[in-house]
DNA sequence: CGACTTCTTGAACCGAGTCAAGAAGGGTGG
DNA sequence: CCACCCTTCTTGACTCGGTTCAAGAAGTCG
């Protein structure tokens, strides 16, 4: 159960086999959430977590009950658990499925989960070097999102948040080369990417209709990840721009 | 020309006498960029500078020409500068007027600009500490952003940006009660809300129309600070939640 | 005084939202 | 196993917020 967040982890950086044996711990307290349950509360105190399994998400409520979703949440992911909190780690998380959750505490001890920082000339391998690259990642899909949202059309965006969750899928082995399954409905969807429902629809099969995708139930299909990349003007995250 | 860098800091988080004293250095290295310039280039590795007066932004272009600014910098913001180097502070950044920029190097040293974290029992009153303060604030400014972009009508999202930018101004004692410079053309505002100049221009417009602002040239009067706040459904970000 | 950038305005167009209703799925309990 | 209910998906018709195109007015600067 604990292999996704180490395929993760070891995705951003090579995980020693001490480190590895570790993180087994994760098995030891999980807890699982049903969908729509309120995995942590905007402005509440933060507690660490990892998904194991099930999709969640970031947002935020406007007054009248407009949402907005920040981020998509996988396998892999952790939830308010970072070296740096912040607005984004503290943000409200909510289970966009049924999700198993991993609580961090048994590891923080041996993995140095809030370890010192790699300021001066520490070793930076370290857990809580592995949950800083994990944090650049995820700003760095803010920021594609702020790009999609400000500047891209319907068709784009939509090209786009399906090359992401391909390869964020493919880095924690959930995709294969072409096919992943997004257990999302087009409400999420819509929450996401700021569109309506009723938009999002049509333009999921206008894709389909251009044989860029194919849909069966929650699997998608890349039949052309190439055009995709074009339309959305998509550029794969760089992993260790630090190295 | 320290002083807005002094004043946001302190706003922050006050400062020692000794910091107050030491960051005086920062007049020591400055230098100046015209409007266009670039400032720092994404990917590029990241100068340490803080803006002394002048406004800039971060953004990104898209392959066609389309560009969406992630972030207005106004004096005492931090350019490339951080304590966790990430995918925002390393994006490009832009002169939008005459920039003049601090280097930050001669405070490094004495005030620990890259030191270690409280993550053990350190004392956090470094001036790394007000780094991650900055750094807190203007994600959650990029959060905001999100939801403007995402949720937000054309209305929503510039009232809500005149009301975040009186608020960081005022921080910097930029602001009166009711006033304050924007010295942005209306085809910045438009890439920064993801809006038409033409659409921009018409939006400004009624806001003036309907007595809720006035402007004079770059001057911004807010005449109904309270409405604008509804419309936009404005929070002003919370500072220091860790205290 | 030009020459350029920025702002403003009108008209036509179109991407995306809204409203409404029906079809298809997916669980659950009898 | 089927009947039922509720959520999700789909479709059509209409509306509307926002874009585009184009041209003129107002600033701004050397």
């Amino acid at each position: 159960m604990t292999d996704l967040v180490l395929r993760r982890l070891n995705a951003l950086k090579p995980l020693s086999p001490a480190q590895r044996q570790r993180l087994e711990a994760l098995g030891e307290r999980t807890e699982s959430a049903a969908p729509g349950a309120m995995l942590q509360r905007e402005g509440a105190p933060i507690r660490p977590t990892f998904i194991l399994s099930g999709w969640a998400c970031r947002q935020r409520l406007l007054a009248d009950g407009r949402r907005q979703i920040f981020s998509l949440l996988i396998p892999g992911d952790a939830v308010g658990f970072c070296v740096e909190p912040g607005p984004l780690s503290s943000a409200s998380a909510v289970a966009l499925t049924k999700v198993v959750l991993a609580a961090v505490e048994p590891l923080t001890g041996g993995l140095n989960g809030s370890g010192a920082r790699p300021g001066g000339a520490q070793d930076p391998s370290t857990f809580a070097d592995h949950m800083r690259r994990s944090a650049r990642l995820e700003e760095g899909l803010l920021l594609d999102h702020v790009v999609r949202l400000g500047r891209q059309t319907a068709y784009e965006r939509t090209a786009h948040l399906l090359l992401e969750l391909h390869s964020r899928l493919a880095l924690i082995g959930q995709a294969n080369d072409r096919r992943f399954i997004m257990p999302l409905t087009q409400e999420v969807l819509a929450d996401f990417l700021g569109l309506s429902v009723v938009h999002i629809n049509r333009t999921l099969q206008q894709l389909r209709r251009e044989r860029l995708i194919e849909m069966l139930g929650s699997q998608v299909i890349l039949i052309d990840a190439a055009q995709l990349a074009v339309i959305a003007d998509y550029q794969p995250q760089v992993l260790d721009p630090t190295a």
